[in-house]
RNA sequence: GCCGGGGUGGCGAAAUUGGCAAACGCACAGGACUUAAAAUCCUGCGGCCCAAAAGGUCUUGAGGGUUCGAGUCCCUCCCCCGGCACCA
């Protein structure tokens, strides 16, 4: 008895072997061919993979096999993002060491890689979690410490009080935990930060170089990085003397506004306030106020929606534009974090200081006018943000607010009253963190010479074995006296070190510049070979690191351009975010018990299949919801092209000439169609669904037992099963018909390789699908004898005419306005036009 | 509130970028093969009118517009998803 179905099992692990047994992932360092680096975003070792992390794997693979095929010298690394908290509190339950748990992670994932026909040149594996690995993140630490990028200070921070760590500003999210969802408090710390503000201009101006990447991406980074550009404005100080300040410093985008402010807010934070009501007839009050809104948490403080509440001062400062007197307040709505902690207010042209204005019965001036309507300030019921005609605005009247905005500016920076400056929303990023299992910050802190780094030679400082883990507030590396107690590097006399670890986002943000010369000993990388090999030529991961991972990678990369260690300036040069896997509604986690697991499914119908319609499922960057019965779609179009190849040794078309041109022509579309895909879009499932006419084709174009000969014709392996095969009356398969089968083959084998090197083989090949030339489409090939034209009456679909495909205008014209269904609608009228697209259809318009 | 991305059959989705809407697949229905089932192969499969066929007619979130022709472009609006958000 034959096999039922195609046996994927032998097929897949014969050719699993293969692979690794011939290289096909090693990358070849004296290759002469164009190198292209496929890289895919390093994984943390959690326990298992389900479908949706396979997607991303799958992607690149396909991508990296093409690539492979196009004879291209591949770079496919593959390694683990290491440390992290969720080993770290597993540890905390288990009492099993995090690199135990994450070890064993990595062998399991590892195996799943392999099972989905995943390759990678598992010769250049990194783990960040290893020292050969995090001795370099520490020296990316030093190298930024020594440009002055890496800096301590006392900063209110964000902490999660569950994780028992700071977090950066880019892991929180709505004021919860990225992690797991715990409310952040913000708390004055001492902590690492590594300068990324230094870089915010150019980390926007770069995005210029990256052409190939998703637009939303982009735009995400940009609203991250939130340039805003305006003018400081001093407010001097009605009646100031002793020890409160001389004058208020503001920043506001609309300085057009400025005639209209009629009073000014401070943050509760600003450090002038404490001056200001000292000495104050409610100065209690007012400091208890103040209390009261710091107090606040995090996420009401940032919310629109938190009532504003405010408080008078009871000080003045003076407009220095008209020397208006303006009443100064404090308020919850004004953060001390953006700007300068003082805001200018213009209730009538501000949607939050009209709210306040209206709230505290404070006067609203109109200095805008709408033009199609002249506004009221007593009517209004909300602010007017749009652009409009400047009033009220002395010698600036009557101009638009737009121009007015320049001349403005202009104006003050020649009074020498206020200036022109920009400001970004990026905060520095906050390294530290209160944690065990990360790289250990290489500093040192001795009595006499202060913070002192670890010397590059004396890296890497490991971290040591035997911790408690739990929790305490500090970092449990605090415990570990042999850790702690060190000599300073420079005076050699008892010194304390760093007990805060990095965040696991700096290990992440270098990694691919690793896998270049990941066993190098001497160094963290070679640049002549870095910049042969980098930029990415594809970077593939999802849309969840659209701000973390890449805006940071972005940044240490130009970092290293400018300590010359690097040439490029930019990490990855195209980069692909691939949509989410979706079971039920919403995204697969464990929690919501929703995950499909590889597993069960590759045994069952083996990897090809789950590859197939992973790829088939959906264009690759949409999300996507999984559904079982696709699955079984996808297997049985597997064996409809195994059979096609199996019984080929017996399959012939039927003779006629324009089938065969016909199946020529399917072949050659599929060409180009999958071609496309794959160097455009990378809209796999397309791309497929081209390969699925194809087979369809040679099916329809040769005969089958059930409809011709029954048992005659020559054996085969099927026949005693009783499905039907496609098969000949006599003779031997056409040419076309043979090139219509290789041609699915070599198509098919980016996708399901190893149901591909079986056919390969079986259509009598001896080396690897994979060193089979791309197959090249034949132009001439799709050209057709006679074409059929749509034809349209008063753009209506009407008939079809069958025509030669060289007939000219007045050809097709003529034959159209002869053709029976045509003149059925124009019934005897005059055509008034005849709009003819070529190869494809003619409009009548009567 | 601001900025993105969407809305197409019962479902996942296609549509050479302004030219036959629904390719390909799933589900479903009918047929062939089978004692039977599974598998396989073939056929059908948006709505409405018509007994059926032929044919007609409507249909891409809603409404309007541009055009010989609109899923695709423009305007107004509704809904879903994502990002940012008292950012001055």
């Amino acid at each position: 008895m034959t096999e039922q179905f195609y046996p994927f099992k032998e097929i897949e692990k014969k050719w699993q072997k293969k692979w690794a047994g011939m290289g096909l992932f090693k990358m070849d360092p004296d290759s002469p061919k164009s190198k292209y680096y496929c890289l895919m975003m390093f994984p943390y070792p959690s326990s298992s993979l389900h479908v949706g992390h396979g997607r991303n794997y799958i992607i690149g693979d396909v991508i990296a096999r093409y690539k492979i095929m196009r004879r291209f010298n591949v770079l496919a690394p593959m390694g683990w993002d290491a440390f992290g908290l969720p080993a770290e509190n597993a540890a905390i339950k288990s009492g099993i060491h995090p690199r135990i748990s994450t070890f064993k992670n990595i062998n399991t994932m590892k195996k799943q890689l392999y099972s989905w026909g995943v390759g990678y040149d598992w010769d250049r594996e990194i783990a960040s979690c290893l020292p050969d690995y995090y001795k370099w993140t520490q020296w990316i630490f030093l190298q930024l410490y020594k440009k002055g990028l890496a800096y301590k200070k006392k900063a209110f921070v964000n902490w999660c009080p569950s994780c028992q760590t700071v977090l950066a500003n880019e892991q929180v999210i709505d004021g919860l935990c990225e992690r797991c969802s715990t409310e952040v408090d913000l708390r004055s710390l001492e902590q690492w930060f590594f300068k990324i503000t230094a870089y915010a201009q150019r980390l926007l101006d770069d995005m210029e170089l990256l052409r190939y990447w998703p637009e939303r991406v982009k735009l995400m980074q940009k609203n991250w990085i939130g340039r805003s550009e305006g003018v400081e404005i001093d407010f001097k100080l009605e009646k100031s003397q002793g020890r409160a300040p001389a004058f208020l410093r503001c920043f506001t985008t609309r300085v057009d506004t400025i005639y209209g402010a009629t009073y000014m807010v401070l943050a509760a934070e600003h450090p002038l306030l404490e001056n200001l009501i000292k000495g104050s007839d409610k100065e209690e009050e007012i400091r208890k106020f103040i209390t009261e809104i710091k107090r606040e948490s995090l996420l009401d403080r940032v919310s629109t929606d938190t009532e504003k509440k405010g408080m008078f001062t009871g000080r003045y400062v003076l407009n220095p534009v008209n020397n208006r007197r303006l009443s100064l307040w404090i308020s919850n709505y004004v953060l001390m974090e953006y700007g300068t902690g003082a805001v200018m207010a213009v209730p009538a042209h501000d949607k939050r200081d009209f709210e306040f204005a209206k709230r505290y019965s404070l006067p609203i001036e109109v200095v805008i006018d709408n033009p199609k309507g002249h506004l009221d300030p007593a009517k209004m019921k909300e602010s007017y943000i749009k652009e409009g005609v400047m009033v009220n605005s002395g010698r600036f009247n009557a101009i638009s607010n737009m121009e007015a905005m320049s001349r403005i500016a202009d104006y003050m920076e020649k009074e020498g009253i206020g200036r022109r400056v920009t400001h970004y929303k990026l905060r520095d990023w906050l390294i530290s963190r209160q944690r065990y299992w990360g790289a250990p910050i290489p500093v040192v802190y001795c009595d006499r010479c202060g913070i002192q780094t670890v010397r590059e030679q004396d890296l890497p400082v490991l971290l040591p074995e035997g911790v408690k883990f739990k929790p305490h507030g500090e970092s449990p590396l605090k415990d570990v006296k042999d850790f702690v107690n060190t000599t300073c590097p420079t005076c050699h006399s008892k010194a304390r070190r760093e007990i805060d670890t990095m965040d696991t986002f700096v290990d992440s943000s270098w990694y691919f510049l690793r896998y270049i010369s990941p066993k190098d000993e001497g160094k963290p990388f070679d640049k002549k070979l870095l910049d042969k090999w980098l930029p990415v030529d594809q970077y593939i991961g999802g849309i969840e690191h659209a701000i973390l991972h890449l805006l940071y990678s972005r940044f240490i990369v130009k970092v290293l351009y400018d300590l010359g260690y690097v040439g490029f300036k930019e990490p990855f040069a195209r980069l692909f975010t691939q949509g989410m896997i979706i079971k039920d509604g919403t995204k697969m986690s464990k929690s919501k018990g929703n995950v499909v697991s590889p597993d069960k499914l590759i045994d069952r119908y083996g990897a090809d299949t789950v590859r197939f319609y992973t790829l088939f499922i959906g264009p690759p960057e949409k999300d996507a919801e999984w559904n079982d019965r696709g699955v079984e779609g996808a297997w049985r179009f597997l064996n409809r092209a195994w059979r096609l190849v199996v019984s080929r040794s017996s399959l012939v078309s039927r003779d006629s000439e324009s089938q065969n041109s016909d199946l020529r022509r399917k072949t050659h579309a599929t060409i180009k169609k999958v071609t496309e895909d794959m160097e455009g879009s990378f809209h796999f499932n397309t791309a497929l669904s081209a390969i699925m006419e194809l087979v369809n084709e040679i099916y329809a174009v040769t005969d089958h037992p059930s409809t011709s000969l029954g048992t005659d014709g020559p054996s085969l392996d099927f026949t005693r099963d009783r499905r039907t095969i496609p098969r000949l009356h006599s003779g031997q398969a056409s040419h076309e018909l043979n090139e219509s089968i290789k041609t699915m083959i070599i198509l098919l084998a980016p996708f399901v390789p190893h149901i591909a090197e079986e056919m390969w083989e079986r259509i009598g090949k001896k080396e690897s699908v994979f060193e089979a030339d791309w197959p090249l489409c034949d132009e001439e090939a799709l050209l057709q004898d006679r074409i059929s034209m749509v034809v349209q009456v008063n753009g209506k679909l009407r008939a079809k005419v069958e025509i030669s495909s060289r007939a000219g205008e007045e050809e097709i014209k003529r034959a159209v306005l002869k053709d029976k269904d045509v003149n059925k609608w124009i019934k005897g009228k005059i055509p008034k036009k005849v709009i003819i697209v070529k190869g494809r259809l003619v409009n009548v318009v009567v």
